[in-house]
DNA sequence: CTTGTTTATGGCCCCGAGTGCCAATAAGGT
DNA sequence: ACCTTATTGGCACTCGGGGCCATAAACAAG
């Protein structure tokens, strides 16, 4: 661990995490993840292999950047939260926030989810970074309503946000020219018609909007 | 692939998938996923590490046993529902059907769950089974609406269809007492009283039902 | 009984990810 | 010059996974 800014002694570090990432982009990029091989990347990046490995656990990782730190970023939003707000609308905003893009690394950002959304070793490896994202606003819903971060319902909280963040992600990268704060916003409302038996009008021209009438009985309703 | 129950010529078959799933689960229980080798399950399903590989893609894939066929039996159970109810009751229903147990098996399938939603490396690889999963439900609802299975109303539907269900899991496996269908018919009213921004009363001793003010619209809870 | 044909088996060898170990390196301080 | 400190990176090893291919074990036809 560097301590700070402290120099201190030792030998001087040989790389840096971002200097790795931009290495391994580069070569992800021309040829795929699946068919870059970490001696690959430590070579580009001009270290060795085994020099890699202590800046990221895993070569899945590479792709996450320093993700601790957003999720830092996200403990703090919600913590800012005024205590009055509903928690549903507390945990929209820090996800807004979460997913708050300067317009100058957009297209960076767009890159690197697909990467990660589109190759299958990364889907599956981005579960445990998803736990800790869940594990947060599980911690945030679970003190807003006086429960254990693992009852049912921060739970349950946890699990929905995430999905309605994923949803929206991949329908952003599908659409080129959509704005990802725009389908974060977008998903809520389209859950809320979902939970209430009421299709959603479709946007595109080809869909039929058609009603639906509740009357199942058996289990939803109170 | 042996033509359904035709023998036909060639070597018959040493071992077969529920064989090798059963050596496999003991090797886990025994001394847990992580330090079971594909060699040591080869070995006690008395057959060679190649073959092993033959039956099952890889070595987190033995958990899952035949998802494929669970899949199937997903898709069918949302063909047969009737074409006016509320997509919502639909979903619900086949999800319930889909995770329907036998009494006999339903610790076996309790320890199934455990293995694959605490051990790291299966989490993360369940994560492409979850992928065909929210598939079929998305294709359903898109169908239902007249839209493309990765619209993002289907999409979403698929995705928190599955946040649901995962939440009804973890809390399963948290509560030995408890019984999986109650749990899945639990998530779904959580869920609106989320969205709808009322607190639902929390269910443990421990807990201080605190309201929220629901400056968000419609009151449901009595 | 012998000779094909068919199909599954499993050994051999390879690759890539990840880890433990440890000598070498490059700083700062005395 | 010498010591302390921290990082580097090479070597060897394990394990998951896959390509290749000779071989075993069934059945059918001669």
């Amino acid at each position: 661990m560097r301590s700070g800014s402290g120099p201190g002694a030792g030998r001087p570090q040989a790389t840096s995490h971002a200097a790795i990432e931009a290495a391994a982009f580069a070569l992800f990029d021309e040829r795929g993840f699946d068919d870059t091989t970490v001696d690959d990347i430590a070579t580009a990046a001009g270290i060795g292999r085994r020099t890699l490995f202590r800046y990221f656990p895993s070569k899945n990782d590479i792709p996450w950047g320093r993700f601790d730190d957003s999720l830092s970023g996200l403990r703090a939003t919600l913590a800012a939260v005024p205590d009055d707000w509903p928690v549903l609308d507390a945990v929209h905003h820090a996800v807004m926030e979460f997913n708050r893009l300067d317009d100058t690394v957009v297209e960076q950002h767009r890159q690197r989810m697909t990467l990660l959304l589109t190759t299958p070793a990364l889907q599956a490896h981005s579960v445990l970074r998803y736990t800790e994202w869940r594990h947060v606003i599980a911690e945030y819903a679970a003190g807003r309503y006086g429960l254990a971060p693992d009852d049912l319902l921060p739970r349950t909280i946890g699990h929905v946000s995430l999905a309605l963040s994923l949803s929206a992600y991949e329908q952003w990268l599908r659409e080129p020219d959509s704005r990802l704060t725009d389908l974060l916003s977008q998903t809520a409302p389209v859950l809320r018609s979902y939970v209430e038996g009421v299709a959603a009008p479709p946007r595109t021209a080809t869909g039929r909007a058609r009603r639906q009438r509740g009357s199942k009985g058996t289990t939803v309703r109170p």
